[in-house]
RNA sequence: CGCGGCGUGGAGCAGCCCGGCUAGCUCGCCAGGCUCAUAACCUGGAGGUCGUAGGUUCAAAUCCUACCGCCGCAACCA
């Protein structure tokens, strides 16, 4: 292993029921800054993500297209990494929760917490429905007037044996966990929400088994019954780095450094999860992020909807990166919706954004610096091999702007880091061309025109720097447009702050068509 | 009284916690400028009862009270 400082960190586990769509899109892109942030930063990052298999209602999906599960599992694994891969998430490990190293690690653990005296047998009692073979929540049962609402039969009252997790035993330690770590929940609205519901309602041990279930895991000690799907998923974030069969990598990354989840799953991921690991004799994750939600609004109506199938409104990212791009789709997700509360796409929204701020603003800024040393220089600035560049933005403190900027992405507000990018650093490069003219400048001082050009360089290159993490491949032609020294993939985020001067003459590097570079960010008309 | 969020010029937001310069920003719109650039860029302008009604204060978008409206969560919806 090396010395670098670690960072582990990992996405919530999706449900193969159906295709990523946008909003699923929306949390691997926030994870995905992150765990590219902390590369740059110099950590060991492990970043990683999967697919929750074990679930009734996946084998049920799978039996309704004749698939065998196992087979559906796979091929919808390969669909949600299609379009992980296409949106340029770089995740390190995708796990799958119907995989066999996954199952044994998960054995392992339950059968630690059973041995450890937090798993005892019990019986639930619910409503149940025969056609559905499973129990309905009690609020299903008075939306539908005690019937089924797939199968509009009555259900009936129907206990069975189960096995309990002493999930009530852990309620002062959780409580005064996140008292001694107030962090360990993010936004703290989210924190905010777990604490009055741990302290009004309390937690009751809640039932990890099913009964007769023939696909998902069979319970070590009593193989009657499989794991309830929440107490297997949770596991992925540990045997997904070796937990059970490769000790030495497992204690390497854990505990976690943050778990990013929805903002609907936080109580599991604040209170099931710390307590199960503790049960095992393990430690609590450090901090899980909980991130709002992607809704679409409907231009005609002018209404905000919520993303669901019935409502036959999903967009599917493929949809949006074939169309655009990777960049595009990551730009106005990041840029447009705020992490840590709600946000909206719309079409005509994502056109405003994209035509303002990556066709005008940093694909035009691009362009004209582009030909403007081409034009006037042929492509190379002559003496300003070991010049010391300067910022191109008055008044600007880059460090303390960068500084801002890190504060911005680790507390995982990517949209006020873009905004600022944006406002304080790329228009303010534009206006500063504005200012000094170098295409007239050039007529009558050459040399005070290059040095414009000199620094208004500078300005991309910090900027590709500080937007690699969000708009990755961009930022690499950005940056690899000219000859700057420091190699594209050693480039650190600390590189942003430094300006120094280069060994060679600063020239243009860009494959270029008629002397001009291809637009960055076609317009979208 | 289940919990939480929101309501600011046409649209989207910031400001509110720790009241105080002519309520700030982006998009859109209008008028100029420039012409290096992706009809892009730059400058200026019009447009606001800061949800409603009270209260506290020399002073409230900002604090307090009530009400109206919209939305999310409510233990297998990302």
């Amino acid at each position: 292993m090396t010395s670098k400082p670690r960072w582990f960190q990992t996405t919530a586990i999706d449900y193969p029921n159906s295709r990523p769509h946008i909003g699923t899109a929306f949390e691997k892109l926030g994870a995905d800054v992150q765990a590219r942030y902390r590369r740059m930063e110099g950590f060991d990052v492990f970043f990683l993500m999967g697919n929750d298999e074990n679930t009734v209602k996946v084998s049920q999906r799978a039996a309704a297209l004749g698939l065998d599960t196992q087979a559906y599992c796979d091929d919808m694994a390969r669909q949600f990494r299609a379009v992980w891969d296409a949106l340029d998430i770089s995740y390190d490990c995708f796990i799958q929760t119907s995989s066999q190293r996954h199952k044994h690690c998960c054995r392992k653990f339950i059968q630690k917490v059973y041995d450890n005296g937090y798993i005892y047998k019990g019986s639930y009692e619910g409503w149940f429905c025969a056609g559905c073979e499973e129990f309905k929540t009690e609020k299903q049962y008075q939306d539908n007037n005690g019937l089924c609402p797939n199968h509009r039969t009555a259900l009936v009252r129907r206990s069975e044996p189960c096995y309990f997790f002493a999930l009530s035993k852990f309620q002062d330690r959780l409580l005064a966990h996140y008292q001694a770590n107030p962090d360990f929940i993010q936004p703290e609205s989210r924190r905010n929400e777990i604490v009055s519901l741990i302290e009004n309602e309390g937690l009751r041990d809640i039932n990890i088994s099913r009964y007769g279930e023939e696909w998902g895991i069979p319970i070590p000690f009593d193989p009657q019954f499989t794991i309830y799907v929440w107490f297997d998923a949770l596991l992925t974030y540990i045997t997904g780095i070796g937990y059970g069969d490769d000790e030495a990598t497992f204690r390497h990354y854990w505990p976690c450094d943050m778990h990013f989840i929805g903002k609907d799953i936080t109580r599991f991921h604040c209170a099931l999860w710390p307590a199960m690991l503790w049960a095992a004799g393990e430690e609590a994750p450090k901090k899980v992020y909980a991130h709002g939600f992607v809704y679409l609004k409907n231009e005609e109506a002018g209404t905000v909807e919520k993303i669901s199938k019935s409502l036959g409104n999903v967009i599917e990212p493929m949809e949006v990166i074939s169309k655009f791009s990777a960049d595009a789709f990551r730009y106005y997700f990041l840029r447009e919706c705020p992490f840590p509360s709600d946000g909206e796409f719309s079409w005509s929204r994502f056109t405003d954004v994209y035509n303002a701020e990556l066709a005008n603003n940093l694909g035009n800024l691009l362009s004209r610096c582009l030909t403007l040393i081409t034009k006037n220089y042929g492509g190379i600035l002559p003496q300003t091999a070991n010049v010391q560049p300067q910022v191109a933005v008055p008044g600007l403190d880059l460090a303390l702007f960068v500084g801002e900027l890190r504060e911005h992405i680790e507390a995982c507000r990517y949209h006020l880091a873009l905004q600022k990018i944006v406002l304080d650093f790329l228009t303010p490069t534009n206006q500063y061309l504005e200012e000094h003219a170098p295409w007239k400048l050039v007529k009558t001082d050459k040399a005070a025109a290059q040095r414009v050009l000199f620094h208004a360089v500078q300005s991309l290159r910090i900027a590709s720097i500080l937007l690699k993490p969000f708009i990755p491949r961009s930022a690499e032609k950005i940056y690899t447009s000219f000859n700057f020294a420091i190699p594209w993939n050693a480039v650190r985020w600390a590189d942003a702050v430094v300006l120094q001067p280069q060994p060679e003459d600063l020239r243009i590097t860009a494959e270029l068509i008629d002397g001009k570079i291809p637009p960055l960010f076609p317009r979208i008309g």
